[in-house]
DNA sequence: CAAATATACATAAGAATTTTAGGTATACAA
DNA sequence: TTGTATACCTAAAATTCTTATGTATATTTG
């Protein structure tokens, strides 16, 4: 039985930041790979981050100075930890409440009944 | 007293289809410059859809068979209402409940608390 | 132990969507 | 008559993501 077919990717743009930024608040530190993975373990494979759109979105955090690393080796591989700045920790918060208001608005834009009577 | 910035616009990208194709199912029939007015007020200026993207979705919605034109005549200007076709009205549907689902996900996604004692 | 899969990083060409910036023209208000 | 609103349109550039590819180590499976 087939049943999470993922979203057209179209609506997924502009949410990734957020998303990221989001995840790191309440994780602590998270590296790349853990991220994709974690957030297509949440949401039943319904979003699936595509490494080829992560890793520039992490390093263009890092490099805006949101994001700090540390790299940690396991056995002989490099892991790159991501931390949120102090920054990167407002921004978070600002882009969740962004990202919150906006659907809300968009609720509202959607779920209107036709106007009789009123316009 | 200023209140409303409109979205940082990377948000909206992905939702104007569905937002046009909603708007028409709510409203029947609309042109293009009633659209990008109608949105500004209802979300208190804080949706503003540009003319530069509003004109080539609904000429692209128009060539893929989601919507149907209707040129009337205002004194001496030709404006160009726009209404659903049958496969419009079940796209309309299907982008919305699509929508819902994903702003659905995307809370859950963001309102975790921190994972503690169970991974 | 060989082969396949999973982990883990990365970049780059191309596609899709939007912004920005223009253009045209009529209608109306100051 | 000058500015603003209405109403359509297009095109270059920017942004963001997908798809494709590359590299390398680790683990599982036959």
């Amino acid at each position: 039985m087939y049943i999470c077919p993922m979203y057209s990717s179209e609506l997924l743009k502009g949410t990734l930041k957020t998303i990221v930024l989001n995840l790191l608040k309440d994780n602590g530190r998270m590296y790349g790979y853990e991220i994709t993975q974690r957030v297509k373990d949440l949401t039943g494979e319904k979003i699936q981050i595509t490494e080829g759109a992560l890793y520039p979105t992490l390093h263009a955090l890092e490099s805006q100075g949101e994001l700090q690393t540390e790299e940690v080796f396991i056995g002989k591989r490099v892991r790159k930890y991501y931390t949120l700045t102090e920054k990167g920790q407002s921004t978070a918060k600002e882009k969740v409440n962004e990202l919150v208001d906006f659907m809300n608005t968009m609720k509202f834009l959607l779920d209107l009944e036709p106007r009789t009577g009123n316009g």
